[in-house]
DNA sequence: CAAAAAAAATGACTAAAGTAATATATGCGA
DNA sequence: TCGCATATATTACTTTAGTCATTTTTTTTG
């Protein structure tokens, strides 16, 4: 049988919710919370398996409640419960590492679906959910591109000024004399319109040279 | 009605698929292709809603067609179908803009679901998939911590190498002599035991400091 | 208030970075 | 093979960065 604890600040909808996860005859719901404190003194209490939180709750919110839970009772999975699809929300959520982030709107099945697939180290968002926060999460990831007219040889010194490395060092590792890595250097600076060394880690660094 | 390309090289699995996707009466597979070239050309003589691709074909795989369909009829929906959830392929898919990846292993509803769900402009990720990916979208977000034995004016400085300021830059912003921000300079150098201030403006940068 | 501690400044020095003009190779097409 | 372009080197020079010992100023606190 699995032991849900459910958090929800509103009674009506805590009661819909229960009836909805009641109705599968694997899953209970042995607790029941107003706001986050409530829910975090009932897992001192008892034993869940899994974290039903409403996002908005007065004393303490459902993002708070999962720090603690996560902490303290790091065997429970947590799944997030919300009205709104707010980003910062979902980031925090996910960076705290829940295993889902609901809709209310969503059907019965689906929040059953989510509490199962949580046991078994799943991550459920929901499609909109998911629509909005991967492009999010995608987008660090997007390099920039480099200025084309960079050559390879100029490339390299580059990266190798963004790995912190002096000129000697750079000269032994392309077998080059520390004169010529100083021109290139020069040149590079030149064509990316930058003043030293250090604004040319910085570029490659965000240019994800390295 | 909602017209279905559906691209896999494996004849059974297809008509099983086909079959599958067409309990739901509205939803109908009107083009078929054996590998990700035809799936291409069929979108050339017909319209279609959906692309559903699976990942390995021969000829031209489903990330390749993917990217076609993607600039050739960019108001078609795709998602990606695979037997493996392979970490590589999901990045690659989720950069150029799938609608869904999905493991064959999935229910019959959940691709209706998804088919759905995609042209409402959701992204479907199944739970397995969306476990490991976020994590590693999240990676690149987590900052480390910095040295806790700077002080909060060493912090400032190091955070100015980190936007490329110079020296007597740094003293003007933060109201200090050139000598002074060198000597701070060389006790950060001190603390976190590096060599020049390129290596600084990487330290910040790595930490989030900028 | 006065001693001690912390923060900021100075000056003198060395090392490294950056600039610029010029020289020398090295490869490649006419 | 000549000549031209490109890559690499050399040299000499200026500027900036970084070190260190010491002093001045400010802040803290007994």
């Amino acid at each position: 049988m699995i032991k849900v604890l459910l958090a929800e600040d509103q009674v009506m909808v805590r009661q819909g919710l229960k009836a909805m996860i009641e109705t599968d005859e694997e899953i209970e719901v042995t607790g029941e919370a107003d706001n986050g404190r409530q829910a975090v003194a009932l897992c001192e209490k008892q034993l869940f398996d899994v974290a039903v939180l409403d996002i908005r709750m007065p004393e303490m919110d459902g993002i708070e409640a999962a720090k603690v839970i996560r902490s303290r009772f790091p065997h429970m999975k947590i799944l997030m419960l919300t009205t709104f699809d707010d980003n910062q929300y979902i980031m925090d959520a996910l960076k705290m590492g829940v295993s889902g982030y609901m809709l209310k709107d969503g059907d019965t099945e689906s929040l059953i679906r989510s509490i199962k697939s949580a046991l078994k180290g799943g991550l459920s968002l929901q499609d909109q959910v998911a629509a909005k926060v991967v492009p999010e999460l995608l987008k660090t990831e997007e390099q920039e591109t480099v200025d084309p007219t960079l050559t390879p040889r100029e490339r390299a010194i580059l990266k190798c000024i963004g790995e912190g490395l002096n000129n000697k060092e750079i000269a032994e590792r392309l077998g080059l004399s520390v004169g010529t890595v100083k021109n290139q250097t020069s040149q590079i600076l030149d064509k990316l319109e930058l003043r030293d060394r250090t604004q040319l880690a910085i570029y490659a660094i965000r240019h994800r040279l390295v």
